[in-house]
DNA sequence: CATGAATGAGGGTTCATTCAT
DNA sequence: CATGAATGAACCCTCATTCAT
């Protein structure tokens, strides 16, 4: 309780929250991840969070706003770490290597997605379903990040850490790379036993080198 | 409208449609794949298949059964080319190197994914949302595929084209290369412009080969 | 089956009935009996009888008309043994005694009721749902059968066997104490044990000199 | 409409109703006992009750509940003035005799007979189409009155008020006798003219001493 | 602030009935 | 004759939202 009760205060920062606020927070959250925004009533959250049906619409003036209220924090605390001002700067001293800097974006994001999973699924799920969302994904996150990691790539480029082959390939391999493993880690899979920092490891190798064994030449 | 009417059949092989089960079924999956199952209503489906409401509902006993009866078709097809009786044999004679075995795989995936993208939407999106939905694709697609994959996997290890580390591991990163450039492509981004043969070909090559330049190693 | 089609085509005489359409009123009696005509559908009805939805209104232009093809007989079937023409004649030769008429009555309609329990558990249960049926049943039956009665009871008052009380507390007695009977035998308690000969004396008994023991006396 | 909710009050003891609940409540009574359970539509009785269709299911989670709340105070109250729990002695000390016994048992079932028309009306329709009545109506009225009854029977049996038959055959036939008047006036026959307290002196004499006229005897 | 009764539109589903085959 | 696909009104019930308390 008072764990989950961090977490939320993490998340939601900047706003101050009342306990019923939070419980109708919580609530909400693992309704929808569970069954998704549109098959939840609020009724449901409401009783789940031991709250009047009148109190939700008393916070989010509609059911949407609550969606929105879950899900805007996760995509801002999403991009935070690459949006850092000085990331570049950051970055440059601190990965010499890109594989370096993969591992750390992995542990990092990892860090993320395990204290923010329901509201993530929430995210992945709504989002081609919610025009406004995608909007918010699209403007907030996606270039966003883009532009960065396409700067941090060039540089890898410059230094000959990456092949050079369109940033933008770099990028989406890298993401869907780092991204498959999460998602099948946590959400596809995650009562599957996993040896995390082996596999962890096998990824960022994986980005490196491929798969490519001794005789994998075709000529 | 004929062009539609063909994918649809094709899709329902086996079952006799009648031509409003068709408008139906059509109707369905543009509404599911755009908003989502539940946030679409019977009445709206039949509105746009120019059908009352009561006969889809002689068609397809609940709302429910017409989403299995558009998303189990799909799964069946989309793991048809997995588990083809002799698809071991085949494999090894036409492709004698992983990188075409990759190069055919993800070819004929994209020809589906095409054909059946809001299909396949609507089963990425309700999956996660129905139990149901959940244990026919865990029992029919994941196993059965997985299990063809690791024997594929394994014959290439066998001869040194393939890194030796787990099968799974190389099941997942496979997978998550070639779907991760498939979701982007068709999904995430689908109004971008690509140059589809050089990414298809730029990801055959990162499966392969990583993405290490000549400067990457770390000693 | 061919129990009940002999009991069917006997009740509804006159008419030539199909062999779907003996079906049809065998499954409409038997789902109309058990849970009323409101709640029963006309396609369950079909399902019942191995018919097309269709061909019950082939034969039934509507679902009442249906209803009133298996009440309309009962009626006039439960009204005939009262309205034969020499009645009158045959009681007075037949019946010395009020109390031989009372039990030849109750055995008789007893028969009846055993036979067509089910469509009069119908009629009893409708009739107060349906004007039409209550019109019917007024005219009909209550009618013609209560002057019927009503002679009877004015014959056997004029030679003393019946006590001076108004004839219609007569008949509303004696109807109450024999249905009673029959209700509660066959309607409310037909799976206790019943020792029918001994019960059908004693209501007889009843009726003609009551409950009163040797005490009774008040004075 | 002060009269009737005085009425409602009076049944639905215990339970505090809301005016809104009041009028569900009257209004439904009045359409169950006109067109049956089954017949009558929610939105019917939202319309007749001024109220918005979803409020009766704020109050009644479902139709049948909405039934069952009408019903089974009626059943308590019917049976109450059986079972209060000195009845016998009470009994006893007040009845010298069964007549008296009698007279005031009518006259009691009488009053509440009219007090509640409407609601026994549905409860008599009603009972053979649910099993769950049924079953709420053997359990707490027929056992339960039935086992009374039989005792006070049995006690005027011993002193020699009633003949020596069988005490159940007692219970039907005054049952049957008491009610059977009761449901020709008030529910058969409600438009007729009647001498209540003659037809009620009559009923009782019937009971008592039978229709036997002073030639009646066979012999 | 919090409540929960009230709303009425709309949800999925069943209905009696029609009609082309 | 018999069929069963098609209909659209009506069914019971749930919904997001409002507002007097």
């Amino acid at each position: 309780m008072s764990d989950h009760d961090l977490k939320i205060d993490e998340l939601m920062d900047g706003e101050e929250l009342t306990e019923k606020q939070k419980k109708i927070i919580i609530s909400a959250i693992e309704s929808f991840a569970e069954k998704g925004y549109s098959a939840t009533s609020t009724s449901e959250i409401a009783k789940k969070a031991g709250v009047a049906e009148g109190t939700i619409f008393r916070h989010y003036k509609t059911k949407k706003d609550l969606l929105l209220a879950i899900v805007a924090p996760v995509m801002a605390k999403f991009v935070a770490p690459f949006i850092i001002k000085d990331l570049n700067k950051v970055l440059h001293q601190d990965y010499e290597h890109f594989e370096d800097f993969l591992s750390a974006m992995l542990k990092n994001r990892r860090d993320f997605l395990v204290k923010n999973l329901a509201t993530v699924k929430i995210l992945v799920q709504e989002i081609p379903l919610h025009p406004e969302l995608k909007e918010l994904f699209k403007e907030h996150i996606a270039l966003k990040v883009y532009e960065r990691f396409e700067k941090i790539v060039e540089h890898y480029q410059a230094n000959g850490q990456i092949i050079e082959i369109p940033a933008y390939s770099v990028v989406r391999m890298t993401f869907t790379s780092i991204f498959g493993y999460l998602i099948a880690r946590y959400m596809l899979l995650p009562e599957a036993e996993w040896d995390d920092e082996a596999e962890a490891e096998r990824t960022i190798q994986f980005i490196m080198h491929g798969l490519a064994g001794p005789n994998s030449s075709k000529n």
